[in-house]
DNA sequence: GTCTATATAGGGATAGAC
DNA sequence: GTCTATCCCTATATAGAC
């Protein structure tokens, strides 16, 4: 672990995150190496054991990033079974979809190894808050005793935001402006039956 | 749960590609050993290398299930531009995912691993088809020839598909008539703006 | 702060007995 | 068809020099 005074002279320390955010989420976390980040970095495997303790430490250090995220955006409504509670939530979430997309990608593409970070005793020893984001949107899902339909338009609505992630490439030539826009558009119509 | 010595000694290798789709699906190909899949059948490692020369070789009888789905689900027309087009292939989509999900995800939550099937030549020596079912979806919703909004909506109609995936678990207790059932409900509305 | 060298573990894969 | 034993490779991680 690096103590929260150390001086990040060269600012490796952010260049490392810098890569292994792009490699996590392009080929995957198991999948990427050390060896690979540390050579597109111009540095030895060991460079990066001063910097963090292990190779988990890295994950954690950018899902800690994500926390962040979590703590601006507030606390959740607790009226799972209210439409409106449920649009505004989901109007927050794009927003922080599309001004975090890589971060978000991370996530859904490594589950397990996210999963793990929480399985352990790191995050308690970096103050992370109880429940996570995700766990506390699927309570607005998950519950049986709201009606079905409700439940799958909500998961819907969830899927259309991630689409950015299946149709990432096909999309690329839209602007985020015009597709957060239309994002929010659809999603709306998407919870409401005609 | 069966007996293994009551079972027919060439029923072994189906036994495999099950365990393995199992759990090449909840915990990722590459994060998946054969001494795991091994132990869970209760033999050894050096069993799975008389069924398959390799790992890969296991996901590939895999993939060559989805290859089958792909010839029964037939020619795509080419028309990428048409909405009428869009919508019954999204159709035929559906019901492929709703029948086949757990095929569905192992694709999904594999891609590079997949990918690495079609760069070497194990394909074509098991009779490939040149393109792929996903290729040639792609081509609907990358045209920038189309207009952004409706590719916007057709990528969300896609999403909205591999929403079981995104929230499985919290829609467990819907039996899959009724999911399917509300799940083509809102993909049409999805593709229409009001 | 970064290096070289090394320890240790686990992965995929093969050989040969039965 | 399945076993035990083994090989080779790569990965994470550590030790200690500079």
């Amino acid at each position: 672990m690096v103590p929260a005074s150390a001086v990040d002279a060269g600012g490796t320390r952010e260049r490392i995150l810098d890569v292994a955010l792009e490699r996590f989420t392009r080929k995957g976390y198991a999948e990427t190496s050390l060896r690979e980040i540390a050579e597109e970095l111009g540095v030895s495997k060991a460079a990066l054991y001063y910097h963090f303790a292990s190779k988990q430490d890295i994950l954690l250090a950018l899902h800690l990033r994500m926390h962040a995220l979590e703590a601006e955006f507030g606390p959740l409504a607790s009226a799972p079974d209210d439409p409106g509670t449920w649009a505004a939530l989901l109007d927050r979430l794009i927003g922080i979809a599309i001004r975090h997309r890589r971060l978000i990608e991370l996530h859904f593409r490594n589950p397990d190894a996210v999963q793990q970070l929480h399985s352990g005793e790191m995050l308690e020893r970096h103050g992370s808050s109880g429940e996570g984001l995700e766990a506390q949107v699927l309570r607005f899902v998950a519950s049986p005793a709201i009606d079905p339909e409700v439940r799958v338009r909500r998961v819907v609505s969830l899927g259309a935001i991630v689409s950015f992630y299946v149709g990432a490439a096909a999309l690329s030539d839209i602007d985020d402006e015009d597709f957060e826009r239309l994002l929010r558009k659809v999603t709306s119509e998407i919870l409401v039956p005609r």
